[in-house]
DNA sequence: TTGAAATTGATAAATCGTCTCAAAAAGAAT
DNA sequence: ATTCTTTTTGAGACGATTTATCAATTTCAA
């Protein structure tokens, strides 16, 4: 039995509700994913080369877009590129960002999400997710 | 003379300082941005399509990325494309986002921008900048 | 086992933004 | 004002990323 089980009935859950179907690729995209905080498309594309090398580049993006959907994984684009984030195994986390090296660090913080709650209600919105990210210098770049 | 001269003055500063020149097609593109509260380039492009025909659609991105160095705009993606939004006249400022309908609100919340700079301060960042989003659906699109 | 419906893989196509480069414009020096 | 150097522009080519297409395959319920 995987080590993702309640991850990959979670899964399962979704696919049964919307009429989709568990196939091996699915199964095989979940269990590399939820091994990584954050992932490109392309990066799983070469990670999973080797145990698949049949499976495509679009199935790949298919797959983490269902993800998404299945509130298992959010997108992010950073660069040029969709960062897939992994918010499956805890709460949802938030980005503190280098903007000389690049340096990611992850962060939450109760307070800020009760307020932005408090600012959605104020204004009749429902949230559903969020993205924060602080761009700044990390202390070894401000030199 | 032009409505927005102070913002004028503020661009023609930063060109100065960065041995850069400033033009008709720069002009006109800071008095159309500077109406706006966010805009795509290629909006941009269509807008001003009528008072001059033959600005390319490079130039607006070209400008609307040295508006982000000069600090006057903020780029942000939503969905496939890139959003400039107009910081020039007031604080920085976060958006709510209506999933279903795509309705923007914007909003400012000093709380939260406290807790920002103290989470940053914890992990040895200085801040630059930030991105606030909050996805969810309004009002009108909950039921 | 069968059959309808969903998924896949390969690649074409679309999208968005940047790069290229010759021609034009800006602005400093004369 | 004219000249000269540097920057900018416009048009389209280009590159990177993601989505659409579609025949063949797989899933899964009957």
């Amino acid at each position: 039995m995987s080590k993702h089980a309640k991850e990959m009935e979670g899964l399962k859950e979704h696919l049964g509700k919307h009429q989709l179907k568990f196939t091996r690729q699915r199964e095989l995209i979940l269990d590399a994913f939820l091994k990584q905080e954050h992932i490109t498309a392309e990066e799983m594309y070469h990670q999973l080369a080797r145990k698949d090398p049949h499976l495509g580049l679009a199935t790949i993006y298919r797959t983490l877009n269902l993800f998404c959907e299945a509130g298992l994984a959010q997108a992010r684009h950073f660069g040029t590129q969709t960062q897939y984030d992994n918010v499956s195994h805890k709460g949802h986390h938030d980005h503190l960002i280098c903007t000389d090296c690049g340096k990611i660090v992850e962060f939450e913080n109760c307070d800020i999400e009760r307020l932005q709650e408090e600012v959605a209600a104020r204004n009749g919105f429902t949230i559903q997710t969020h993205r924060l990210e602080l761009y700044g210098l990390c202390s070894r770049c401000r030199h």
